[in-house]
DNA sequence: CAAATTATGTAGTGATCGATACACAAACAA
DNA sequence: TTGTTTGTGTATCGATCACTACATAATTTG
């Protein structure tokens, strides 16, 4: 049996993406329930009946946000050859997303709920989770560089990964703030000609 | 003729610190006038005769804001011997201004607005505006050092100011996530470990 | 005293919030 | 066909939003 009943009316997927860009720009709170269905092409009872709720909605743009738009920001730091190419392709590659023209500037994760209180509380534990994945993931791929001798085994994983992962959350507001894509690269390029005196 | 009629019956600068605080913590649009007053102690009558609307409470909460917390940070900039002395502190008294433990955790300007739709569009710019006078701060010192001999003539000071002032809105998202002033302290000492290869 | 002025507390304004009740439409199963 | 299931559109729900009308309290002025 494939289906049973109506179908449904309307793209999910194109609706769920239609919903991030409006999280994305807007934020959790500030998106309202008539902003999302004016976005989504569709009506109320549709978006509870397919999404479950304003918060449900949110995680699966999340998760939607971390797949697509994220992907080519952080794919690449398992793969990279060396730790500091690893961290330099982040860099810039945040700064160009940031600054893409067709999306809306700086990261989803950092910009969509900061303030939480009450019942976001939630919804800002979920995107706090995922920044400190992030920055996690830089620390496990440093003390894999020590491991392997790219580091010294002096190196401070931890604090050189939330020295970066700082950087790049800074680079959301900056981009917010009208940030140009060559200034944010010029940020990048500070951080990594650094390289060599943070790590010794 | 000292005063006339009815006296307030509250202290405008105390009911204005509490406000101070509501915004810092939640945001101006998370933050509710039943917030506001609670915090306050008073009705909202009285919050309307006294400062004219939520959005003119929120610009004196900012003004005031900058003038208590944001003073012990950036008044020092003009004065310090040196640039690399003067973004050190910027840096340190971040990190230990955004982990007081008696104040809300980050910094309000980078925190509080950061969705600029509809009529929080003042209130974003505002705030905006306050983000990069910060920036143009660093860079007028920096232009100075140059002027000075402290630093070379080749030195890029406007990158220079954009990546220490991304560094330091970066803090306020950590300091929102928890991190430890060690850690934030951390991220401080990277950054100017990294001073000499920055200015060379 | 009375008049004028300013602040406060109660109670409520219209608008918008997230979320739904309900009747109807569109598919499949029998 | 008839019954079942599921999606859609209208029209709303109670709660909360920022804000205020109005009567009264508290003070100075004359």
């Amino acid at each position: 049996m494939p289906q049973r009943g109506r179908p449904r009316g309307f793209d999910r997927e194109e609706a769920l993406r239609r919903a991030m860009e409006v999280f994305w720009t807007q934020g959790y709170d500030n998106a309202s329930l008539a902003d999302l269905t004016r976005a989504m092409g569709i009506n109320a009872p549709s978006l509870y009946a397919t999404f479950g709720s304003k918060e449900a909605l949110f995680h699966e743009a999340v998760a939607l946000y971390v797949q697509t738009e994220g992907s080519g920001i952080w794919e690449q730091v398992e793969t990279a050859p060396t730790a500091r190419a690893a961290i330099a392709h982040v860099l810039r590659a945040t700064a160009e997303a940031f600054t893409r023209g067709d999306t809306p500037r700086g990261c989803m994760i950092v910009l969509a709920a900061l303030q939480m209180q009450g019942a976001n509380a939630q919804v800002c534990d979920a995107l706090k989770a995922h920044r400190q994945a992030n920055g996690c993931l830089l620390e496990r791929r440093l003390k894999r560089a020590v491991e392997e001798g790219e580091l010294p085994v002096s190196t401070d994983c931890r604090a050189l990964a939330s020295y970066f992962v700082t950087l790049q959350h800074g680079m959301s507001i900056q981009a917010r703030d009208g940030a140009s894509r060559e200034t944010l690269l010029s940020i990048a390029d500070c951080a990594m000609a650094s390289w060599s005196a943070l790590t010794s």
